[in-house]
Order: C-alpha cells, then sequence, then structure tokens
RNA sequence: UGACCUAUGGUGUAAAGGUAACACACCAGUUUUUGGUUCUGGUUUUCUAGGUUCGAAUCCUAGUAGGUCAACCA
C-alpha cells in the first residue's frame, strides 16, 4: 500500500500525523461537525463534513455530530432532522450525536468555578453600556463599573439569573480577562445571557443560556475532541478558546482554522439563503439551484460527487473562489459512468419517414450506456412519424453542421439513416413538418448501406412518445464573486435561473423513471425525476448540460 | 489608526532550502452511431524590494494587496 512516493497531505494532515508521531493522541483522533440548527446545510457545511469525518477516517479516529444549540431563539428541531439526514446521505457515520444543550448543568458549574476564581462576574450593565465599554480595535476599553463585585456577590447574583429572578438582558455574566487586550474578543467577553425563551431540547429548564464562545470549546473538551476544526473567522477567537480551557483545567483539545469555501456565482450565507426561501426567489431549501445539500440532492447531483468535489478543492487557510464549473466536472465524471442514456425531445419538430410502412413498429434494442458493458440494451419502439430536436434542423446550415437540412442525411441514433427531402413551413416561417427517407438497410447493428453520416441525432416515435415536464436551472447570480456584493446581491438575481419545457417528449421507457436514478438525455445533459412527479405527469429536473464544443463554437 | 490571518498559472491545490507540479478551465488534434466519452499535445505561474545562502516559492526584514475582529449570533 505504501508508495515510495507519498501523497502530499494538507496543512491539517500534517498537523495530525506529527501529532501522532510524537506519540500524542495514542487512542485516536477525534473531530467533530458542529452545525447549528438553525438552517439548512450547504455545500460549504459539506467541505467541513468531509474534512472532519476524512480526517477522522485517514487517521483511524472517530467524529461526533454535535448541534450547537446553544441559541434558543433561532433553533428548530426541524433543522435537527435535515441536517441528520444530509450528513447521513453524503455517506457519514457519527460516532454520537450530541448537543452542547446536554452540558448545560457542566457549563454552568464551570461557570460557578470561573467566578469562584475571580476570573468572571455578572455585569449589570446595558448592551449599549457594554458595547461601548468594549472600545473600538484601536483603542482600549474600559471597565466595567460592576468589574469588582465580590466573589459571593457574584455567584448570588448568577444563581438568582438562573433561578429566573432576572428578566431579559438585565444581566449578563462575563469572563474577566483585559479590557485593553488588543484581541476585542479578550475584552470581557459575554458568557451568559438571559434568555426566558423555550428551548427546543431543553424546554423551560433554562432562562440563561451560554454564548458560543463559553460553549464551543468546553463542548469539544467534554468530548474529548483533539481537533477542533473550524472556519477561519473563528481564528481570532482562539485565544479565548484556549483562555477558558486553561482557567477551567480541563481536556486540552485545539482548534485549528480553513478557509471556507466560495463558489462562484452562488450565495453562501443561511442568512442570505434563508431571505432566498423567504422572498419566495427559490421555491425552498431543497430548490434545485439552491447551493444546499438538499437542493443538490433533489437536482440530481450524487454523494459520491459532492464528496469529490471536496477532496478536489483542498484546504488551505487562503481566501478561495472555487468555480462552478469544477463542480460540473464532478457530476458528470460520476454520472457519465453510470447514468443510462435515453432519448427525449425537448423543443419538438415532426419529421415524417415517407418510404417507411404506415402501421410499422419496430422495437430496437439500443445500449444503455456505452460505458458499462454490464448496463445492457432496452427496446425502443420505431415509427413512420417522429419527433425530433427543433435545432437538430436547419434551413439554411453553415459548413461544419452535422445535421439534418435540405438533401442532408444524419443517422437516428440506433435505428436508420435518413436524407431529408422537402419540409413545410408555418406562416411564421418555422418549420412545421420534415420530410425524408431513410434507407432500410443503413439498421443499426446490421448496416449494409456503406453511406457514412457525419451526424447522428436523438429522436421519439410520436405514437409511443410520453410527456414531460423539463426543469432546466442555471446559475442563481449573474455576478462571479458574491463576496462583492454584500446586501445587494438581490439585485444580481439570475431572472432566467429557471425554464420550464411544460411540455417535451421523452421515449416510452422513461415511464418507470424514479427520483435516485440518473439519466442522460442524450446529447443534452443529466437528468432526474422530481419529487414533484406523479405517475400522470413527468417531472424532470436537469441535474447538468453536457459538454457542448459545437455551441461554443456557434457562440464564437 | 490597532491586532491577527493570507499571498504560487484564468481558478484551486502541491512542491518540508536543491529541475515549480497536479486538477479544473481554455486551445489544438485523436477516438466516437452522443459535437458526449477516450486519448495525445499545448498556452499560462512563485505580490514588490532588500537580506541570509553555493542555491530561496520556501528562511529573515520592510512594504504592498486581500481577509477577519468592535452581536446579550454562531
Amino acid at each position: 500500500m505504501e508508495d515510495s512516493k507519498p501523497k502530499s497531505l494538507n496543512f491539517l494532515e500534517e498537523i495530525i500525523q506529527q501529532n501522532l508521531a510524537s506519540g500524542q493522541y495514542s487512542q485516536g483522533i477525534f473531530t467533530r461537525f458542529p452545525p447549528e440548527p438553525n438552517g439548512y446545510l450547504h455545500i460549504g457545511h459539506a467541505k467541513s463534513i468531509c474534512l472532519n469525518f476524512g480526517l477522522a477516517l485517514k487517521f483511524g479516529g472517530k467524529t461526533n455530530l454535535r448541534f450547537d444549540d446553544t441559541n434558543p431563539i433561532t433553533e428548530e428541531t426541524e433543522y435537527v432532522e435535515a441536517i441528520k439526514k444530509d450528513v447521513s446521505w453524503l455517506g457519514f457515520t457519527w460516532e454520537n450525536e450530541l448537543y452542547a444543550s446536554n452540558y448545560f448543568e457542566q457549563l454552568y458549574q464551570f461557570a460557578v468555578d470561573l467566578i469562584k476564581k475571580s476570573l468572571a462576574y455578572v455585569d449589570d450593565s446595558t448592551a449599549e453600556q457594554i458595547a461601548a465599554q468594549k472600545g473600538t480595535p484601536t483603542s482600549v476599553g474600559t471597565e466595567s463599573p460592576y468589574r469588582n463585585r465580590t466573589v459571593d456577590e457574584n455567584l448570588t447574583l448568577f444563581k438568582e439569573m438562573r433561578d429566573g429572578i432576572h428578566a431579559d438582558g438585565a444581566k449578563v455574566l462575563r469572563a474577566k480577562i483585559d479590557m485593553a487586550h488588543a484581541n476585542m474578543h479578550m475584552r470581557d467577553p459575554l458568557m451568559y445571557r438571559i434568555r426566558h425563551v423555550a428551548h427546543h431540547r431543553t424546554g423551560n429548564n433554562w432562562c440563561i443560556y451560554p454564548m458560543y464562545d463559553f460553549a464551543h470549546g468546553q463542548s469539544d473538551s467534554i468530548e474529548g475532541i483533539t481537533h477542533s476544526i473550524c472556519t477561519l473567522e473563528f481564528d481570532v477567537h482562539r485565544p479565548l478558546y484556549d483562555w477558558f480551557i486553561d482557567k477551567l483545567s480541563i481536556f486540552p483539545t485545539h482548534q485549528y482554522e480553513f478557509a471556507r469555501l466560495n463558489l462562484s456565482h452562488t450565495v453562501m450565507s443561511k442568512r442570505k439563503l434563508l431571505q432566498l426561501v423567504n422572498e419566495k426567489i427559490v421555491n425552498g431549501w431543497d430548490d434545485p439551484r439552491m447551493p444546499t445539500i438538499s437542493g443538490l440532492r433533489r437536482r440530481g447531483y450524487t454523494a459520491a460527487s459532492i464528496r469529490n468535489f471536496c477532496e478536489r478543492i483542498g484546504v488551505a487557510k487562503r481566501d478561495n473562489l472555487i468555480d462552478l464549473s469544477l463542480l460540473e466536472f464532478c457530476i458528470r465524471e460520476d454520472l457519465n459512468k453510470s447514468a443510462d442514456r435515453v432519448m427525449a425531445v425537448l423543443d419538438p419538430v415532426k419529421l415524417v419517414i415517407t418510404n417507411y410502412p404506415e402501421d410499422q413498429v419496430e422495437e430496437l434494442a439500443i445500449e444503455n450506456n456505452p460505458e458499462d458493458p454490464e448496463s445492457g440494451s432496452r427496446s425502443v419502439p420505431f415509427s413512420k412519424d417522429l419527433y425530433i430536436e427543433r435545432d437538430d434542423f436547419m434551413l439554411d446550415p453553415p459548413k461544419k453542421f452535422f445535421r439534418l437540412g435540405p438533401d442532408l442525411m444524419v443517422r437516428l441514433k440506433g435505428a436508420y439513416i435518413i436524407k431529408c427531402e422537402s419540409f413545410d413551413l408555418n406562416e411564421d416561417g418555422s418549420v412545421q413538418t420534415i420530410y425524408a427517407t431513410h434507407f432500410p438497410n443503413s439498421k443499426s447493428g446490421s448496416d449494409t448501406s456503406e453511406i457514412h453520416v457525419k451526424g447522428t441525432i436523438h429522436w421519439v416515435s410520436i405514437p409511443h412518445a410520453v410527456e414531460a415536464e423539463i426543469r432546466s436551472f442555471d446559475r442563481l447570480l449573474i455576478v462571479e464573486d458574491a463576496s462583492e456584493l454584500g446586501d445587494d446581491f438581490m439585485k444580481f438575481i439570475n431572472p432566467e435561473s429557471i425554464q420550464i419545457i411544460e411540455k417535451a417528449f421523452v421515449e416510452r421507457s422513461l415511464r418507470s423513471a424514479t427520483v435516485n436514478k440518473a439519466v442522460q438525455f442524450i446529447r443534452k445533459g443529466y437528468y432526474c425525476l422530481d419529487p414533484d412527479a406523479s405517475p400522470e405527469k413527468l417531472v424532470f429536473n436537469r441535474t447538468v448540460t453536457l459538454k457542448d464544443t459545437w455551441a461554443k463554437e456557434q457562440n464564437k
């Protein structure tokens, strides 16, 4: 297994390898994925999930799923369930399902411990006063008038806070550190606030709730997390993270930061995604245009493709903007190997094979997937009246147009070579019907015609065609880098991010399409059945188009 | 006007003081009963200035640029 050339490691893998090499963590490493249950997971979370679980898998460790549920105002059980589903779907198994709220009593005791060490105090200042006391990044803060209360007084007041004696906002518990510290987070940060609000798990047991900074590190420590991995913006929290661990003398877990994922043409913050949902720009968190895990799943992305994407983008500490084309590459790569090919005509025009017997139907065996010899073939009905794609016919085709036009020849996929003889036009000049003759000896598999054509086009037999709605999606944002937009991003929504074709025609075999089985519409793209579909009405989502060098050529 | 983080092709990520490489994207050709796929080749890179060194993407100093931090959010 060990090659002479070791695969290069990212900076976290290097740290872990060094830890292990020096004999640390002989019990194995422990990581955790710690979402707040206040929204749905997105592709950025997928990066974190793949990182945390992947590191543990790679180095023989374990990973907890821990819900960071310290703010009852924004958190709901609905989100907990959705998050669990998404992590599982991505293919990971957590060691323990845990909640920061499991530790509320323990955290309370930690706070009491710090009060007893004169390292925490109850402050009656208002939010505004506390903000003013903090100073600014370039000027030092000032100490609160309540900073020097006695230990006994603090103990009593903190107990009163817990007991519900005080109103929301009347008092907070603060760590006593240094109001002149260069790091704003060290200027007597809040540890607890009063919130007379029911919590989705602890109900009304508590009316004081720990802040992130007083909950996260201690939760990591309680769980014995060896590598607490988070995104870069928490870098400035690390001194405080370490301070609490140190003053409490508890298991010394360590925090490491990596750069979050940014995707081109995509907004990623939960707040903005929520806004898209609330303002009905999209149809819910699982809209196929959303960068959420549930949206990508509904769009037809496979878990394997997302994992592969996360592997390819790498992990580092500098800001990045990943091009959507890499995500698209990953899903094409996966589906090319696994998706059965079928025929669907999205923008139909009628084609009549004039020399084909009126009522004849041939059942043609067409291979399911040229990339997969095991996939076999299916039977596709062929008849005199067909639909083909409107843009596969041109009245006045350019030189390298390998499709149909007056007097041109083309192969119908899996069937015959045909030659266009004539056509009818509608009043508006558009093509109404195309008439062609077929060469009976050119049948696929037994072609003795010796005719060679450059192009092969897809088709469906009109009498056998099945109607379907097709939903095509495009990027949600018309600008590449959403970080430059701020709250203005709504002005840059792509008005054509969804296109619905109410009445396309797909081949008969698609009657048995299922939600989880991707198909390739030959020459068009990869598609999957939408959960909205019913036996009476098929609905397909376009996951991604095929690469189209012809279109690219046209645009030059 | 502070502290901290970061800087390698168009986009990402490697190279642990010793030939700057891999993937995506792009371009050209090959293959192909999908203008898909495959395969081959190509274009394009170390922020700047000093310093250390036989040798610097890597170490040091200064600068520049970008990011983060002043929620009773996480």
